[in-house]
DNA sequence: GTGTAGACTGAAGTCGACC
DNA sequence: CGGTCGACTTCAGTCTACA
């Protein structure tokens, strides 16, 4: 599958599971809710810097984060 | 140390591993080659779709990467 | 082989509003 | 709570050229 598709399925995995909103997640990082909405759906590419801040907010390492990522796009799920 | 300086040094450090250029890193990566040396002087926060290529082309995982990134960042080399 | 400069294009990320 | 839309600003990434 693709990248930003990845990464979406990654972050909302992981922001559910900490049982969190959108909103929450956005106060947290200092992002737009907005832009989370996009990323979640896979409609923007983050930057590195993106990706660490929100690891850290999900608890979870952002070498984690990426390897999540890396076999989502590995794998042919949906493609 | 500041993220982007970190990026930029782990690509540096495993480009001369692998004993390419510039140049070549660029060609290989498709990427231009004013940007690899942005990269690697800190001067460009790259996206996750850039971190891929890139440690694809260094022979290494992009969670490695990241995880060598993370390090750096977390170190107070430099500050 | 690398650093840098400037001018450019597209995409990351913001913000307010509505469903 | 989350999706989406439009208009906006900032910055990633391109390209040419020269030290």
């Amino acid at each position: 599958m693709k990248l930003e598709q990845a990464v979406g399925l990654v972050i909302r995995k992981h922001r559910t599971v900490e049982k969190i909103s959108q909103f929450k997640l956005a106060e947290l990082t200092g992002y737009d809710r907005s832009f989370i909405s996009l990323l979640e759906r896979g409609h923007r590419v983050p930057t590195v810097k993106t990706i660490f801040t929100i690891a850290y907010h999900l608890n979870i390492s952002p070498a984690q984060f990426i390897d999540e990522v890396h076999q989502l796009v590995e794998s042919d799920i949906m493609e």
